[in-house]
DNA sequence: CCGAATTTGTTCGTATGTATC
DNA sequence: AGATACATACGAACAAATTCG
């Protein structure tokens, strides 16, 4: 039976809202079995005393906000993983940022090809619309599970030979380096946040309605000549960026000046914290 | 009458999502009058000969791609607004980031207090559990519309009269440099993406399924001490965040490092562009 | 200011399709 | 093949917010 209080119908708060709120603290209770699995929409539908699209349009809710996940055919789940760290820094590498994080992870060149610049492109590297450039097509995953689906640009007059390079290397750091660029830093990083499309939902293996987020980022040679433009798709439940933009000290002991070593112990509780206007 | 073809019943997609992506297109045509205002759901449904519940599915969808906003009582209506910039460099400012782009824009002060450090906050401003931090609750708005929702704390054993000095000035930056800290760095700020809570939709007027960026971020003093440690909610429809982590100068004529300058012009053509794996 | 009309939001009922076990 | 469980779709009714005469 459901834990503290009967559903209030006619409130303020509808009952697919109330039953959303319910089920996300009770599946870290007793709602789910031991690997995460929640009793059937009909069962939960009987148990709140709501039609079984009632306990649906709550599911669905958790589902969006990535609490739960919902598969055909098998059941509801609660959606368990811990949120990957990516660097964004000066000195930001693409697949150096998950190191020590997860056990195994990999960048795949899913394709790569030679095209005209569009003005977009073009205009971040400082082309000229038209110039010809090489494209590569990066899915980066983590102990298995897709993190980012990147779209990266480079001048073809300089970097010709980036794919061959890449998939000898594994990595665009080495294979820029092997095409003698030894350094090169992150100039700027845009960020936005949208609800995952149909591609994201097939690269990245996202549940409709599901955040991704996507990064515009420039790379510039040591004498600031543009020298990478990607775009970035982030499976937003499961990274978060930490931008570095003064160096990071232990300033006392203990204390850490990386907010995000407080995070994981008081995420559950951060929304109780949060105060409203009134 | 629906534009071209007929919707596919049976076929590998539903309905709603069939609609949608109608929907998506002749909105910029003339599904939408001068107001940018839909028909009516029970019009629709009837346009796309299909149950009213079909549409609300499929502008349920649209509503969180962020593509129409629906109001109860006065109809279904086209989202136009485009996103406001939001630096974070080194030297970022919490207010000075909107300038220029927006014609009136506002920073209130919605409660301020004092209260003992959780571990989150006294780990980030490099203070022991339960020392006493000011809190300041912040309200960013831009022409009208709320932007950002921010609280932030600071060490009361320094910063007692935060409050009172922000009243005065409306700005953090000079409320700390009346209190004698003339400059401050922008340590780290974690980046993440979720969906809009219940206070999150009151607070930044979002529809249900919205997406809220959220920054943790750390200032520093010059000696790199924490000085301002704050948690910030930005309506991601409404937002970019720009990282600047390296010199942004003009290379070539014309030629801008920074990514945004083209992202206008070429948003509406983004999803063509990007390719699946196959 | 009131009340009717309009429009979106919520809830229940029912049926069928599809994926998984 | 059958049972289970989620996905989609239609129908009906009422609630809640807004608009307008």
């Amino acid at each position: 039976m459901p834990r503290s209080g009967r559903l209030q119908r006619g409130a303020g708060v509808s009952l697919w809202r109330q039953i959303a709120d319910r089920i996300r603290v009770d599946i870290s209770r007793d709602l789910a079995d031991e690997n995460g699995r929640l009793p059937s929409e009909i069962e939960l539908a009987e148990r709140f005393g709501v039609n079984r699209h009632t306990v649906r349009a709550a599911i669905s809710a958790l589902a969006h906000e990535g609490v739960l996940h919902a598969a055909q055919g098998r059941g509801t789940y609660v959606r368990k993983q811990k949120r990957l760290v990516y660097p964004i820094s000066e000195k930001t590498r693409f697949s150096a940022g998950l190191e020590n994080q997860s056990r195994e992870r990999k960048s795949e060149l899913l394709d790569h090809r030679c095209e005209a610049a569009s003005a977009e492109i073009a205009g971040a590297l400082g082309l000229s619309e038209g110039a010809q450039v090489v494209r590569l097509e990066l899915l980066g995953s983590a102990d298995g599970a897709p993190v980012s689906r990147s779209t990266s640009w480079f001048d073809a007059a300089r970097f010709s030979d980036i794919a061959d390079h890449f998939i000898r290397t594994g990595s665009i750091t080495k294979a820029l380096r092997g095409m003698g660029l030894h350094d090169y830093s992150r100039a700027s990083t845009a960020i936005e946040a949208v609800h995952a499309d149909e591609i994201d939902t097939a690269d990245l293996r996202l549940s409709p309605g599901a955040i991704v987020l996507v990064t515009r980022a420039v790379n510039v040679a040591p004498d600031d000549s543009p020298v990478q433009y990607s775009q970035t798709r982030f499976a937003a439940d499961r990274i978060t960026l930490l931008v570095e933009t003064h160096g990071i000290q232990k300033f006392q002991s203990g204390a850490s000046i990386n907010p995000l070593d407080a995070i994981s112990s008081t995420a559950a509780s951060s929304k109780t914290k949060r105060t409203s206007k009134n």
